[in-house]
DNA sequence: TATCTCATGTAAGTGGTTACATGATTGC
DNA sequence: GCAATCATGTAACCACTTACATGAGATA
């Protein structure tokens, strides 16, 4: 029931639509958050019938009325309960570590490649998490940037350190399983 | 739906119980997989309804009867297909990010705490990686030991380099909120 | 006397995914 | 002419969690 909360962090920082918050997901918000668009107006419509959030109609030709979303006193105090009561510590599921277990059956020349076809895919992210970085925190005073960037940079440093660690996992796989060491 | 390819590698190992199963998720497993035992007995259930699975039952005195379960020829093909096709790369939502972007709210002190709380646990999950790696795996060499043994020896590795650099992120995390460079 | 281990399940509820639906405008 | 963007939603399904249920034997 978490999904409720990022909206609400959201909408605190800055009014939105529906539409908005779900490019969010797709960019600076999708580092540490998924949803997809059904859940987004889903959950809104919901936090809109508990008074957590209302919005305000702003009528548009051919196109769907927007919804300009807001918090309400009564979302904020949820938030600040929220934000009070300590997180749950993660648990999750690695399917390409299954795969390894499974090692035997698929031979350790197509487990490589898979592995190899995932390190193309965390490179890709750590080069557009440096990017990032390089464009809007190095070579910054971080007290200059406004208080949402700032609160940024602190899941983008988890991204690139955890993103690291992976390729560097990689690495240490392959030259395991090049040397038959493990399947 | 990946569950049942995780049941199906496991019994593709050996034979097993679905209560040895949900043990195991507590230990080796439990690094890169977390499944209920009501998921479990569920989807064995399914597994053997689709024949991929079937099992021999043990009569006990004052006990429920034990089901130890095989994987079928079907469930060994079903097996090799899902290995065979590539995973989709996993997105995972991250609580302690969203609470550090509605750190305004919470003020950096609070955030601090929840951030060392979280550090308690992964210094704990660490402890646990190095004894297992000490125990199992440093000073022998790989290829003595059983196959199932050296295919968990990548998950054991990979847990302890993401591990690290959690706490790796977290000493930065606090010198940046404690500088008041962040919140 | 109480808790843990063994060994299995059902039921209800919430969260998340996939597919379906609409329809004008803008850019290649 | 085709895809992408803007802007919202419904419906069906599947995954997962939480609570409830049973009951003996072993250990503290």
């Amino acid at each position: 029931m978490a999904l409720r909360h990022v909206l609400l962090t959201v909408l605190q920082q800055h009014e939105a639509t529906g539409y908005e918050i779900i490019r969010d997901f797709d960019h600076a918000l999708g580092f540490f958050w998924h949803a997809s668009h059904q859940q987004v107006y889903r959950e809104l419509g919901r936090l809109t019938r508990e008074g957590l959030v209302d919005y305000q109609a702003i009528e548009q030709r051919s196109r769907p009325d927007k919804k300009r979303y807001r918090i309400t006193d009564q979302g904020r105090q949820a938030l600040i309960e929220w934000l009070a009561t300590p997180a749950a510590p993660r648990r999750f599921n690695d399917e390409l570590l299954v795969k390894i277990l499974g090692g035997e059956l698929l031979g350790a020349e197509r487990l490589l490649k898979e592995i190899e076809h995932h390190r193309g895919i965390q490179e890709d992210r750590l080069s557009t998490f440096l990017a990032i970085e390089a464009e809007h925190y190095r070579n910054r005073n971080l007290p200059e940037l406004s208080m949402e960037y700032r609160l940024l940079y602190l899941p983008l440093r988890k991204g690139i350190k955890t993103t690291r660690a992976w390729l560097d996992w990689a690495d240490e796989a392959r030259t395991l399983l090049k040397d038959g060491k493990i399947v």
